[in-house]
DNA sequence: TATCTGGGTTCGCATGTCAAACCCAGAGTC
DNA sequence: GACTCTGGGTTTGACATGCGAACCCAGATA
């Protein structure tokens, strides 16, 4: 990515406006100590109450408040199910909103498995045809990857 | 990514432990209201304290610890620089690790400008050599993207 | 000597987080 | 038909964190 070492003049401003940067909505939606951690479960399948809970040792309350904020913003979806003659339940899946949410996740999951991480993680991603192991790259429009160097990042004027 | 609707026994735990997930590291590091944005600022360019402190809008106290964090997580580097005659003053810069999360922070921004915005983003991301526009996508080790829905998803037992 | 500026630290109050206790609907049980 | 169990919550009150405003400090400038 372009980052000039040079001693040019020093950015004072980021070049794009908080309320239209896609990515500072995302923050502000998902920038919290438990919501990211809550679609993680959610990406892997566990969808309940009380497994969320268990599995992640939140307390309930913030569960409760987290799961609104999320069907409210539309990541998550809540879903009436029965088990057997037990009464109507409900659960909590992604959303197509939420599923498209999974690249930016892997692409959290491999820094931190580069960065953070002695042993490489269980998780393999791999292509389903080939079984060849994925990773998250920048694409042309014709799915060529890119190099990091070749990358260049500009806000319009 | 595979995601079964079909009626199978729900997922009650996740598949990777919290403290062997690279995504769950990340999220413990960076899973806070301003320390993905301040990231988002490093990536701009914006490296200084004050310049961070009025386009973030964030009290100067929370500044500095999260900056004092993101240093001793190797994420900024803290250099020393002078402008003209004043005195010795610093800055902080994204580390080569802070660089690698830009595809982490460009997939959370492409996710955020196509759910949570009308008016697309005023950033462009382009190839350098020909101009064409960038996606974040999973690629093959020979640099093929591949579709969503070729993607498999497993924990290694 | 006084002042300005970048880069902080220190306050006291407001807000958020937490664990534990409580609630509630319906199914099974006696 | 009272009792209890279970999933999925809400309430409560102590505690931690966040916040804005005020203060500090070093060196350059006036």
């Amino acid at each position: 990515m372009s980052n000039p070492e040079s001693a040019t003049a020093p950015v004072r401003r980021a070049p794009v406006p908080r309320d239209r940067c896609g990515m500072a909505l995302a923050c502000d939606m998902l920038g919290d100590r438990w919501t990211m951690l809550i679609v993680r479960e959610a990406f892997y399948g566990v969808s309940r109450f009380d497994d969320l809970r268990a599995d992640l040792g939140i307390p309930r309350g913030i569960l409760s408040a987290r799961l609104k904020a999320l069907v409210g913003s539309g990541v998550l979806e809540r879903h009436p199910y029965r088990e057997g003659s037990a009464r109507v339940r409900h659960d909590y899946r992604l959303s197509e909103r939420g599923r498209d949410l999974g690249l930016a996740l892997i692409a959290l999951m491999q820094w931190g498995d580069r960065h953070l991480q002695e042993a490489p993680s269980p998780l393999r991603i791999t292509d389903r045809r080939t079984g060849a192991p994925l990773q998250v790259a920048l694409v042309t429009p014709d799915g060529r990857a890119v190099a990091a160097a070749d990358v260049d990042v500009a806000a319009e004027v």
